[in-house]
RNA sequence: GGAUCCGUGGCUCAGCAUGGAUAGAGCGUCUGCCUUCGGAGCAGAAUGUCGUGGGUUCAAAUCCCUCCGGAUCCGCCA
């Protein structure tokens, strides 16, 4: 249709207004969606444009083309007619031929409509949750892993093949102290309640070891731990398995929420690889890294991050990738990460396959891990080098973020430089502090993933008990329903927000399920469903014939028509929350149809063939997008 | 001190990239709609100095600057 209009608009400034150079991009962007459907079906503002150029009244140019445009067509083409109002130009389409071809196209492409090619089987890694392996998944983590779940999904449906990647930090501080607190017999001081996951009750170790050691400074001894679990083959073992527990306990929470991953990367395994011998030889290379001489930083490899222009304000430009007693810090582990990831530093890493995961559309996906020790006669598999990566990591890391990112271009990387992306959310916030693994305190709020998932859990239990008595005879069907609601509803509310935007968690919000949520998407496609499966086949050259298409109707056609669009620039903007907007905006325009047209008992049988199709296409659209967002698809609820 | 982000009805949020017609949703409040394909729905009402003040423009919630309020970052921690 955009095309249609564009063609038409140009042909008409060419033949009225004789100027040559390219408008082309001009006409494109100045198409739009009118606020009203009374206006038409699209609109442009290219008179205003026009009107600076040919310094003329925008009202007069927008008259002369719509004038010629109108002359240009005639009722049998895709624009019937358009309007000139206060130097708009409004576009009337053509809505019997124009949902002809819609509905075509949506059959034809089924289950891939809204998919394109763009990405052409380029590889993209998204790293997420990474989560340190002590504690269980708060809201706020599972507000990463859903975000870069949905950016999975995006690119994968955008044409790239897509790798996603969940960093294990196992030899971080937050696990020797957690280690250290097990050695002293501290976990023995924490009950574990009959109802809690491993990770759980670690995650409660955790931060009582925390509490432990503030009240008695023996950070010392922490220190030695580091060390020991990096040297000591026997505590490295011990370390490993604990932490692999808990990882097994925060994968069954991403299940239940839909999250699958493909690697899982362990930073012991990362740190043995040669990563950063890899890497320290490259950087030495670029004159814009120096061993430091004198200063306070004397002894240090440290960047020059100062010749950049978005760093000439910072009071220190320069960072420390390297400490005086040896030692890569954290930023330069990660500009070491990123080119791995790249295919840029080859990392001896060995893998084996896990497991196999299924998700929620019953897509499996094969996990792999980094690994320390290999069984014979095991596969092996590499992974890394793709176009492009993804990280999603917390707003607070921004800063440093920029510095990987930069390094690359110091490193004359341009091309990886501009394929980094650091997808940046703010915190799920507690009402007066942020949640934090250290203090614990999302057990007071009762934040942990698994928690939210209980709490939700019993408000759909509840709903469902009144609406669907019959169920009282199906309780594995029930259960089954209330998973997916369950799942449903935390996931929109998680993705529904804009990343800039801190959410405030609020068990009310997260388990509602009324309004702007996840089963008032569900439901729309519970209903299209019933209504297909009361209709017979319908045969795709029946829905001619003399019929009026209503108001609510052409506002369903038009949303259906802009999928492929929103998954093309959701991706573009790593944004799940432009899917997430149109998903509701498409539901809510189901749901209106819904009440005015009735479908199994219309007036006429070519009215009834016409609106079962709308309903059909509604549905695939709907499926498609539930796919994306990682929501069941039910057919009753 | 420097940097980044945020401020939109009573509450929670979209919209800002690429300025354009009447600023959109949801919750809550009020009024209607179940002999009607499933009411987790629909129709309607009330509620707005788009933080403040200026600038650019034919046109500003959107771009630029000031100030106010809030969040985060600025380590030889990760």
């Amino acid at each position: 249709m955009e095309k249609t209009i564009e063609k038409l608009l140009k042909q008409a400034i060419q033949q009225q207004m004789e100027i040559e150079p390219d408008i082309g991009e001009l006409i494109h962007y100045s198409i739009e969606i009118p606020p009203t459907f009374d206006f038409g079906e699209r609109s442009t503002n290219i008179a205003f444009k026009l009107a600076k150029i040919l310094k003329k009244s925008p009202m007069k140019i927008a008259e002369e083309l719509s004038n010629e445009i109108n002359q240009n067509i005639d009722n049998k083409s895709l624009i019937v007619k358009t309007e000139s109002v206060k130097g708009y130009i409004n576009f009337f389409i053509n809505f019997k031929p124009f949902f002809r071809q819609l509905y075509t196209r949506i059959k034809k492409e089924g289950e891939k409509y809204g998919e394109n090619t763009d990405g052409n089987g380029k590889r993209i890694i998204v790293e997420h949750t990474s989560i340190n392996p002590v504690k269980p998944l708060h809201i706020g983590n599972l507000r990463n892993a859903l975000l870069g779940d949905c950016v999975a999904r995006i690119y994968k449906r955008n044409g790239w093949e897509v790798e996603v990647q969940n960093l294990i930090d196992d030899f971080g501080r937050q696990v020797a102290t957690l280690i250290w607190g097990i050695l002293k017999g501290h976990h023995l001081e924490v009950v574990r309640e009959i109802d809690d996951k491993y990770d759980v009750w670690l995650g409660k170790v955790y931060s009582h070891c925390n509490k432990i050691l503030d009240e008695e400074d023996m950070w010392d001894e922490v220190d030695n731990v580091m060390i020991e679990m990096r040297h000591n083959p026997e505590m490295y073992r011990f370390m490993r398995n604990i932490c692999q527990t808990c990882v097994d306990s925060n994968l069954e929470t991403a299940w239940r929420f839909g999250v699958t991953y493909n690697y899982l990367v362990w930073e012991s395994d990362i740190s043995r690889s040669g990563i950063w011998e890899e890497t320290l030889p490259l950087l030495e290379k670029s004159p814009f890294f120096h061993w430091e001489k004198e200063g306070p930083d004397a002894g240090c490899f440290v960047a020059n991050l100062g010749v950049l222009d978005e760093f000439k304000d910072k009071k220190n430009p320069s960072k420390v990738f390297v400490r005086s007693n040896g030692i890569p810090t954290y930023v330069a582990h990660d500009v070491a990460l990123q080119l791995w990831k790249f295919g840029l530093a080859k990392a001896n890493l060995t893998s084996r396959s896990l497991m196999k995961q299924r998700n929620e559309a019953e897509e499996l996906r094969d996990l792999w891990t980094s690994t320390d020790y290999v069984v014979s006669g095991e596969k092996d598999k590499k992974f890394g080098k793709t176009d492009r990566v993804c990280n999603v990591i917390g707003v607070e890391q921004n800063f440093l973020q920029e510095i990987v990112r930069y390094s690359l271009k110091l490193l004359s990387l341009e091309n990886e430089f501009e394929n980094s992306y650091h997808l940046s959310y703010k915190h799920v916030s507690a009402p007066h502090a942020r949640f934090s693994g250290r203090t614990g305190n999302w057990l007071q709020e009762r934040a942990w993933a698994d928690a939210v998932f209980e709490d939700t859990y019993a408000v759909a239990f509840k709903a469902i008990t009144k609406k669907r008595p019959d169920l009282d005879e199906n309780p594995i069907k029930r259960e089954k329903i209330v998973n997916s609601i369950t799942s449903a509803a935390i996931r929109y509310w998680l993705i529904k927000f804009s990343k800039e935007t801190e959410i405030k968690f609020r068990i009310e919000d997260a388990t509602s399920l009324e309004g702007d949520t996840g089963p008032f998407l569900m439901y729309s496609t519970v209903r299209a469903s019933k209504i297909m499966s009361k209709l017979p086949k319908i045969k795709s050259s029946s829905y001619h014939g003399t019929f009026k298409i209503t108001k609510n109707e052409k506002n369903l056609i038009l949303q259906l028509y802009r999928c492929p669009e929103i998954v093309r620039s959701s991706a573009e903007s790593f944004q799940p929350l432009i899917i997430a907007k149109y998903a509701y905006d498409l539901a809510s325009s189901f749901n209106r149809f819904y009440e005015t047209s009735r479908v199994i008992n219309a007036e006429s049988t070519s009215l009834k063939h016409f609106r079962g199709s709308l309903v059909q296409i509604f549905l695939i659209t709907m499926q498609n997008l539930l796919h994306i967002l990682g929501i069941p698809i039910v057919d009753e609820m």
